[in-house]
DNA sequence: AGCCAGGCGGTCA
DNA sequence: TGACCGCATGGC
């Protein structure tokens, strides 16, 4: 049996709801005011009182990877007044304020994006549970690791059906071969620069500019990418511009461009913000 | 009952 | 380049 202990973090700029609920991690459930989730192959629940200033832990894994995960080392405060370009953000900002990126495991991650293509986050989720319920091992009862690459790329085609991921299956499993193989080395591509680990993402199949630049931000600590998809696209297309803005056809590429350069080295912090803030009605109804 | 989803790769003009 | 398709199907 695991060894867990219960301790305090002291946080500043913090908000556990919005930074675990904004649709950038799929796997961590709230329930009776404690956040789980699976951090390292192990079990971690968490707690924030409403505007309390500390954050309570139930864990075996130490302050110091807690700290990391949630990237509390940020000084949000710093990064939110670099992005905070216009009456949009502000918005977003005002409305979510707290919500921070998280550094998640980088295979993980990008497995997760993979399968998130033409999809939406509560058929995410589901997909994602069921395929650590079915290939992955039980950790903790009911609770699930992620499976590894190796497991990933030979678990059986009756267990990968079950997981209903759809056009997605083969890329995964693909795409698994390829790190399991070591031809992909996440760790290794997470230290080239910005371009140029984009670019080795994009190298395999199923792997296109979204879901790379997903992978760049939440797990390769790139907060100078910003993926664009169809609800980021929206967002801008309303509110920022049309086709006269941009010069042509907007496109989701000129918009990544356009993100890239207008929201400057945190631009991934403001895409996030976007992002979640498409739900604000307040935003919605300046949108209409 | 449809429509659309944190897309990608290929094709065709 | 940019527009259009097929992919496979769950969730609302």
């Amino acid at each position: 049996m695991h060894q867990s202990s219960m301790y305090q973090i002291p946080i500043i700029d913090f908000d556990l709801d919005h930074t675990l609920d904004c649709g950038q991690v799929f796997r961590w459930e709230k329930k009776d005011d404690w956040w789980t989730g699976v951090v390292r192959g192990s079990v971690v629940s968490v707690r924030q009182d409403t505007g309390a200033d500390v954050l309570w832990v139930n864990s075996d894994l130490p302050e110091g990877v807690i700290r990391w995960y949630f990237r509390l080392d940020d000084d949000l405060s710093q990064i939110l007044s670099l992005i905070n370009r216009d009456q949009y953000i502000n918005a977003a900002i005002a409305g979510y304020r707290g919500l921070r990126l998280i550094r998640q495991d980088p295979w993980e991650c990008l497995i997760s994006y993979m399968l998130a293509t033409a999809s939406n986050i509560p058929r995410i989720k589901n997909g994602i549970s069921r395929l650590c319920q079915i290939v992955g091992d039980e950790i903790e009862p009911d609770y699930y690791s992620f499976p590894d690459a190796g497991t990933l790329a030979n678990a059986c085609e009756d267990d990968i059906s079950d997981c209903k991921l759809g056009f997605r299956a083969s890329r995964i499993i693909k795409a698994a071969g390829l790190v399991a193989e070591g031809e992909l080395d996440l760790d290794a591509t997470a230290r080239l620069d910005y371009p140029e680990a984009k670019q080795q993402l994009m190298l395999v199949k199923g792997i296109g500019e979204k879901v790379a630049d997903c992978v760049l931000l939440f797990s390769f600590d790139k907060m100078g990418a910003f993926p664009v998809d169809t609800h980021v696209e929206q967002v801008v297309r309303s509110y920022y511009g049309d086709d006269e803005f941009f010069g042509g056809t907007v496109t989701k590429k000129k918009i990544g461009e356009w993100g890239r350069s207008y929201f400057g080295n945190y631009c991934g912090y403001a895409q996030q913000y976007l992002f979640y803030g498409k739900r604000l009605e307040g935003i919605r109804s300046d949108l209409r």
